[in-house]
DNA sequence: TCCTTTGTTCAATGATCCTTGAACTATTGA
DNA sequence: TCAATAGTTCAAGGATCATTGAACAAAGGA
């Protein structure tokens, strides 16, 4: 690995960066099935409904680079984390009142929602 | 007039779009100052050092339609304000802390926060 | 070793964004 | 009526954004 993956420091992280990483559908349902699904990390694979390989690459990217989201390689796979007691330290409040939005959004437009919530957590994921 | 300036219903402001209106320097420092002012409400002139006059229609026209401000003609005028009963209705705590966070940025990148401040509420605006 | 899985990178495309200056409208006050 | 004030609209510019498919890389299992 010649460079890890980027992630700015938690005192870096900038609010106007923050909102222009949330302010897209795609994105805003990433951290809110990541949310619901509480502190288990999850594969960008995970994700394949809300868009291709290629487009969810990107998304991880935005959200990583701006400080949203923590992004560790494992085997082949990259596994998400939102970065709560960053955000929370920086902007205390501001994800809670996201994600509580968030999650009223219509499961029509949230497709994958339903399985993400699962309240067992012991979807096996594929 | 043909049509007045539109606002969306309190009901119908998504997330996405007061986050996209909202991730940009120019409209966090609009909200903030317009926050700090109080209740009273404030003209389009009074955020010159933000921006060119056509830059700040621009903007304050972004917020508008996304919801985060009503703007009310008086005169040749327009006052601004937040629609922070609808926000908080809609989306409860979320202004709150992007308000809070946003009076943290440096005031050199807030050129006109002191100004805004103006605890006694008596500042003369040309 | 070979194949599969998982995700990245690249170039191309069309869409959207922000800024600018010039021209314009509407309202107010002299 | 005339001029000043306050803000909008328009077209043009460059910048950034989001999506796509093809090619690539890295790790793991058979």
């Amino acid at each position: 690995m010649t460079h890890p993956l980027f992630h700015p420091d938690a005192e870096e992280i900038s609010l106007p960066a923050i909102l222009t990483a949330l302010g897209d559908e795609t994105r805003l349902n990433i951290i809110a099935i990541l949310a619901r699904n509480g502190e288990r990390a999850m594969t960008c694979g995970q994700f394949l409904e809300l868009g291709s390989k290629t487009a969810l690459s990107y998304h991880v990217a935005k959200l990583r680079e701006a400080g949203v989201i923590n992004v560790r390689p494992d085997g082949t796979k990259r596994l998400l984390t939102l970065r709560r007691v960053d955000l929370e330290g920086r902007f205390p409040g501001f994800l809670d009142s996201i994600i509580a939005s968030a999650n009223t959004i219509p499961l029509r437009e949230n497709p994958i929602a339903a399985n993400a919530a699962d309240p067992a957590g012991e979807t096996e994921w594929t």
